[in-house]
DNA sequence: TTGCTAATGCAAATCATTCTCAATAAGAAG
DNA sequence: CTTCTTATTGAGAATGATTTGCATTAGCAA
């Protein structure tokens, strides 16, 4: 039972940094998560399983975690950021003007996007975000149908 | 003499809106900039022309001007919004990591992309924001330069 | 176990953006 | 041109998100 079989530890120690229960957790509560959280609700979640994490902590944990290359940052139409712990492949967002439901997708065409400016500009690219806004299918259907409700 | 000669004015009209000298200020200093302004630069560029002109009416301006599809608002890395005069045809941006400098090219596989998703999700895509970052020519050869880091 | 110091919680501070409200002025109507 | 309605403005307070200072705690290397 000495070895050390805890991989995010290790992650943290290569990166010189110490892992603490309120980081564990906030990555945590962000993996299992299939929304991209605003801090606040990031901060929620985490309060189920520690009632003292504070907010400060959430906000400079995602500023570690998004150095660190765990976690992304989103713009997602709203005046505040959201986040969301970063999986194998890159992904894309549609958000829906409507109704702000937030599609993911991904498309081997933004891989030859950035070839392209490689090549053209003589850049080094490393992040891509590719955000697309409008309707989604039952948006588009509600505003053809007659006029109702209407949120933002 | 006495021809409505003025295009802006019928377009603020159009949207039932009314054009005022900071309106029409702001939008010009917009177009004539090659920069990607956030409020204050915008605000400080105004205030050469119309010293009075508040922020607030700054901020209020390119809600409205957004609005009418005249202003896109760009979030480039800062933690703040930066906005530029819609033109011609869409563009997209990479941002350097390096020195904050911004290149702004168009590709056509954006349009590809939108085509895709339409298609396969059934949503109307109506706004699209591509945004790379990395390092620029310049940063990369200042980077090996200066140290060891060997990469790629 | 000890010691150094990074990380935390809390509250105050900052920063960008929005709002309130009285005064002003754009533009339609006459 | 004058009048009238009300959208727009400037100033500053208010808000909301994110950050920071500081005293205390605790990770982890030795
Ligand atoms: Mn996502
Ligand atoms: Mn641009
Ligand atoms: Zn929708
Ligand atoms: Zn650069």
């Amino acid at each position: 039972m000495s070895e050390s079989n805890d991989r995010l530890r290790d992650v943290f120690r290569a990166a010189g940094r110490r892992l603490t229960p309120q980081r564990r957790l906030i990555l945590e509560v962000l993996e299992e998560s299939d929304e991209h959280l605003d801090a606040e609700a990031l901060h929620d979640q985490a309060k189920i399983h520690d009632p003292d994490i504070s907010l400060a902590t959430v906000y400079r944990t995602l500023a570690v975690l998004k150095e660190m290359g765990l976690v992304e940052e989103h713009h997602l139409g709203e005046d505040h950021s959201h986040y969301e712990a970063v999986r194998d492949g890159p992904h894309y967002h549609f958000t829906c003007l409507g109704c702000g439901k937030v599609i993911e997708f991904d498309t081997p065409l933004i891989a030859q996007v950035k070839q392209e400016l490689s090549e053209r500009e003589g850049v080094r690219v490393i992040g891509a975000h590719l955000h697309l806004s409008g309707y989604c299918a039952q948006c588009q259907a509600k505003k053809a149908g007659g006029q109702g409700s209407n949120e933002e």
